[in-house]
DNA sequence: CGCGCCTTAGTCAACTTTGCCTAATACGCT
DNA sequence: AGCGTATTAGGCAAAGTTGACTAAGGCGCG
């Protein structure tokens, strides 16, 4: 619910002027708001308490809008809520990780094939941040701590390539999935049972 | 719905064994599948013609338990969506992004301790996932590829960790947030308000 | 001027997710 | 044997999320 940290520096706004600031950070991807959610969001937050409405205007014929300001209630759940993402890691849901602990359903050149194709992803994701971050339009109209934020990506980005080739290698290099323990004991069966090679998947 | 991979390599199998399997690797952690879930979407996937009923029996006088297995319709769409997930890039929602696009309403000292202390975090369960990578019980009993993500995730903790202390030293250094184009300019007056320190988060 | 398209605000119903609940049986302990 | 706790299996209502939809006014343009 990080709507009520938006309304706090941007009161009062009502909800369409919130949408469209998120839209424009493009805040629908990496946070985890889509246009559908403000509105509700919004009148739970008001009768939780923690915004107030201040205005409802009609401008023409078009839908009546109701313009928020945050409480002082809100205000100290806002920084509660802040403090707690700075302090305490959760680490959020990786859909690439559930995607990977079925690697032994995947044909071992598919898989390889795949991880290298997602380090080319990963470094083409960075190459498009790090020019953004070298063009003026982001160094003269966004706070700095938005290329900063930039910066973690491609780090973040940086590393996971690099695992990505390496496990590739060791992929191709025809190690097997089964644990150190048993190479070939029982219990492991019907286990690597795989999907056939997908013709189309050429890219 | 990463269900339907865990039926498919389980089955057949019923609605509590998927639970306790999920449970068993901490899924409910980094994969976004909470034990409630489970049985709605057995019932979904199943009236979607993915999943077929084998056996409902009834042991004691407890529920009765529905045994599923996967179909032919079933097999394909997990396929092309565990292909999906490989070949794709889609990264998650990061919520402590959305928290540090908030930082200048945090007042320095505390933005820059919390970065530290975020830095310590990762570094600790980066040293956790280590030993339990040279542990026995996990050399012995899961396949390799689990030690794999383990990688993954501590490179990433790592780059992260790293940008955290590299962030925290700029925040100290006292640098502006405002795009540089203009240090003092119009429009950004009321921005950098910011809360007060909070006396207990001195840890 | 007439017409199509975009923007403005916000609604809505369908779909998912979630934490908590039930209820009986097994198990360990004194 | 008696008793408290853990396990087994799954249900459920409340809450949240989503994309598609509405409907009026403005704007460009031939």
């Amino acid at each position: 619910m990080m709507i009520l940290g938006l309304v706090r520096w941007m009161q009062p706004v009502h909800g369409y002027d919130v949408r469209r600031e998120l839209l424009s950070w493009s805040a629908d991807k990496w946070a985890n708001v889509q246009p559908g959610s403000i509105y509700h969001a919004l009148r739970k937050l008001t009768e939780e308490g923690l915004l107030r409405t201040v205005a409802t205007e009609q401008v023409g014929g078009r839908p009546a809008r109701t313009t928020y300001e945050i409480t002082e209630k809100g205000q100290e759940e806002f920084e509660s809520l802040l403090r707690g993402l700075w302090w305490q890691l959760n680490e959020p849901a990786d859909p690439f990780a559930a995607a990977f602990s079925f690697l032994p359903a995947l044909p071992r050149d598919e898989a390889a094939a795949a991880l290298r194709n997602r380090a080319n992803l990963l470094r083409a994701g960075m190459a498009w941040m790090r020019t953004s971050l070298e063009s003026d339009w982001l160094r003269d109209t966004k706070p700095v701590h938005v290329g900063w934020m930039f910066e973690l990506w491609t780090g973040r980005a940086e590393a996971e390539a690099a695992w990505c080739d390496r496990i590739a290698e060791r992929i191709d290099s025809g190690v097997s999935y089964l644990p150190a323990g048993l190479e070939r004991a029982e219990g492991w069966s019907g286990w690597e049972q795989r999907l056939p090679r997908h013709p189309s998947q050429s890219e």
